[in-house]
RNA sequence: GGUCCGUUCGUCUAGGGGUUAGGACACCAGAUUUUCAUUCUGGUAACACGGGUUCGAUUCCCGUACGGACUACCA
C-alpha cells in the first residue's frame, strides 16, 4: 500500500469556514492514523478573491485547533512550492501537454462570444448550454480556426484560455471511498478552462497535477467537488496519470440548524453562533466576525464535535480526545448524508471539556476577566470562586458572568423573590443571623451553615423557607452558587454589609 | 431545466432481511440537593412514500416525492 499522504487545500479567500476546518480534521486523521503524511497547500489560482491576512488565518486556525502540518506551506517540504500561485510555469508545462497531444485546445472566444452561444443552444432546446462536443466546432479556437490563425493570435498576444477537450459520449467511472462507484456520461462535463487567460491555472487542472506531483494517496474534500471529478478522473487519465490517481473521499455537506441548505455566514450571524473557528475582520469592510474561539469554544471541544458531524466511531462513546480520534477513525464510518449544524450539541461538548479542567486553569479564564475590568482578586479566591461556579458553566465567560456577584454589591433584588419571600420570618431571621455571622468562627461554609440553622432553630423557622431570601439579599437574584460556599467566599463583613443593606432598603415591603 | 448525491426520533447518529429499532444532545417528569445548578432515574419521540423480491422488509431492487450540491476564465 502507497504511503498515506494527503493534502488540506484551501483558498485564502477569506476565513476559513468551519466546514473547511472538518475537512482539514478528516484528512489530518487519516495521516495520523497511518503514520502518514499532512500537506497544506494554499489554492491561491484566482487572483481576483485573494484577500490579505486569510491564508495566516488559516494557519492560525490549525494551529488553534491541534492540526499540525507536516508539509506545505509555512513548513516547506520536498515538494515546494505550495503556494499554487508559485506553481504557474508547473501548470503551463502540463497544460501545452495536453494541447500538444490533442487533449486540450486553444479558445479565444470572449464573453460575449459564450454568452451567444448559450442563447443559442437554449433557443435550440438543449437542455444544458455547455462548451463541449455538441458546441466546439461552432466557437472561436484552435479547432476550429486554421493554425496559422491561431499561430497568429498567439504571437500577436492576444487572450487566451486552455480548455479541456473533453470526448463525446463516454462512461467515465470512479469509485468514492464514501459514496461507491460514480458513473458519469462525458457529454455532461463541459471542456472546461484549464488555463486561464490570465495564466494562471483553474483549480481543475492545478489540483490534479500538484496531486499527482505531491504524490496524494487521498483526497479528501467536500462534497461540493462530486460533481467535477469524473472531469479530473479524465484529467488523470490524459496525463497517463491513471495508476496514481489518488482515492476520492467526497464529505458530505455542513447544512444549516434549520430548514436544508449549506451552512453559511448568514444562517450563522442570523441565529448567533460562529462560523469561523476565530475572529476575522473583512479587511474589505471592516466587519467583525467573531470566532470559535473567541465565543469561548475550546479547541478540543470544537474538534470532537466537528469530528462527529458526519462521522463516528460505530460505538456509544462520545469523548474522543484528538489522539482517540486518531486511533479510532476510519473513511468506511464517514456517512453519506449532510449533517446539520447543532449549535446545542457543539455546547454540551464545550460544557464537559470545561469541566474537566482544574480549578486552577478556570481561574486563570476568571483572573483574565477581572483584570480586563480592573478588579484584583487573588488566585486562591478566583480558584474557590471556580470551584463554586464549575458545575453552572458552559463557557469560560460564564465564570465572569455568574461571578461577579462576588465583586459588586447588589443594588436591585429579584422581584419575584421579594413579593414571595421577603417576609416577616425572613427578615427577623436575617437580622438575628447578621449578629451570628459576626462571631462564627471560622468563616467558613459549614460554620455558617450551623450559625444560620441555629438562628432559624431559636426562631422556630424553617431554613428553607428563607433560604431564598438570603440569597437575593446577597446577589439580589434567585439562583446562584450554593449559598453557604458564596457567604465564604464574599467573607463576614461583606456579607453582613450586603444582609443590612437589604434589611435596610426592603424594610417596608417586609414589615 | 440538466447531471450527480442523499433521506432512521426535533438534531447528531447506531443498526440491519425476523430487534421492545439502541445511544447522545435538546425537551418533559420524578428523586436527591432545607434555594438554584449539578447528579441520578424515568419519559415523549424516528425507519419519506409507492411498488416489487421474500415466508418475512426499516434493511435488497425499482420508481416517486422531498432535500442538497454542481451547472464561471471561483475554488
Amino acid at each position: 500500500m502507497k504511503p498515506v499522504r494527503v493534502r488540506f487545500a484551501p483558498s485564502p479567500t477569506g476565513a476559513l469556514h468551519i466546514g473547511g476546518v472538518r475537512t482539514a480534521l478528516y484528512n489530518y486523521l487519516l495521516a495520523r492514523k497511518h503514520n502518514g503524511t499532512m500537506i497544506l497547500r494554499i489554492e491561491d489560482t484566482d487572483q481576483n478573491r485573494y484577500v490579505p491576512g486569510a491564508e495566516e488565518y488559516i494557519i492560525n486556525t490549525l494551529n488553534w485547533v491541534g492540526i499540525q502540518i507536516d508539509e506545505g506551506v509555512g513548513k516547506g517540504g520536498p515538494h515546494a512550492p505550495y503556494r499554487q500561485s508559485e506553481r504557474k510555469s508547473i501548470y503551463k508545462q502540463y497544460a501545452q501537454q495536453l494541447v500538444d497531444e490533442g487533449n486540450a485546445y486553444y479558445a479565444f472566444d470572449t464573453e460575449q462570444d459564450l454568452e451567444t452561444m448559450r442563447e443559442r443552444l437554449k433557443a435550440a432546446g438543449d437542455a444544458n448550454q455547455q462548451y463541449g462536443s455538441g458546441s466546439r466546432m461552432q466557437m472561436n479556437n484552435s479547432l476550429t480556426l486554421k493554425k496559422e490563425e491561431v499561430d497568429n493570435k498567439l504571437a500577436a498576444g492576444d487572450a487566451y484560455v486552455i480548455r479541456l477537450k473533453v470526448p463525446a459520449n463516454q462512461e467515465v467511472r470512479l469509485t468514492d471511498l464514501i459514496r461507491g462507484e460514480v458513473v458519469v456520461n462525458s457529454s455532461q462535463i463541459d471542456d472546461k478552462v484549464l488555463m486561464k487567460s490570465d495564466g494562471m491555472p483553474t483549480y481543475h487542472l492545478a489540483n490534479v497535477v500538484d496531486d499527482y506531483l505531491m504524490k496524494i494517496s487521498h483526497v479528501i474534500r467536500g462534497e461540493e467537488w462530486l460533481p467535477s471529478a469524473p472531469l479530473h478522473v479524465l484529467l488523470y487519465q490524459f496525463l497517463s496519470w491513471q495508476n496514481e490517481m489518488p482515492q476520492f473521499a467526497h464529505l458530505p455537506l455542513l447544512l444549516k440548524p434549520d430548514g436544508n441548505g449549506k451552512l453559511s455566514k448568514r444562517d450563522a450571524d442570523r441565529m448567533g453562533f460562529p462560523i469561523f473557528p476565530l475572529n476575522w475582520t473583512d479587511p474589505a469592510t471592516q466587519e467583525l466576525a467573531t470566532g470559535f474561539k473567541e465565543s469561548g469554544f475550546l479547541p478540543e471541544a470544537l474538534i470532537n464535535f466537528l469530528a462527529f458531524l458526519g462521522w463516528n466511531p460505530g460505538t456509544e462513546k462520545e469523548i474522543f480526545s484528538m489522539t482517540e480520534l486518531v486511533e479510532a477513525f476510519s473513511i468506511e464510518r464517514i456517512g453519506k448524508a449532510g449533517a446539520k449544524f447543532d449549535i446545542q450539541k457543539s455546547q454540551w461538548f464545550n460544557q464537559h471539556y470545561l469541566r474537566a479542567k482544574p480549578d486552577k486553569e478556570l481561574a486563570d479564564y476568571l483572573l483574565a476577566s477581572l483584570t480586563s475590568e480592573g478588579i484584583s482578586c487573588s488566585n486562591e479566591k478566583a480558584e474557590k470562586i471556580c470551584f463554586a461556579l464549575r458545575e453552572r458553566i458552559t463557557f469560560p465567560h460564564d465564570l465572569w458572568e455568574q461571578g461577579k456577584i462576588f465583586f459588586s454589591a447588589p443594588t436591585t433584588f429579584d422581584e419575584q423573590i421579594v413579593s414571595k419571600k421577603w417576609n416577616l420570618d425572613a427578615v427577623r431571621t436575617l437580622s438575628g443571623f447578621i449578629d451570628a455571622i459576626k462571631t462564627t468562627q471560622p468563616h467558613s461554609a459549614d460554620s455558617i451553615k450551623s450559625s444560620l440553622e441555629k438562628v432559624t432553630g431559636e426562631l422556630g423557622i424553617k431554613t428553607g423557607q428563607i433560604l431564598q431570601a438570603l440569597r437575593m439579599s446577597l446577589t439580589g437574584g434567585a439562583s446562584g452558587p450554593d449559598l453557604m460556599l458564596t457567604m465564604e467566599i464574599l467573607g463576614a463583613v461583606e456579607t453582613v454589609n450586603r444582609i443590612k443593606y437589604a434589611l435596610d432598603n426592603l424594610k417596608a415591603k417586609g414589615s
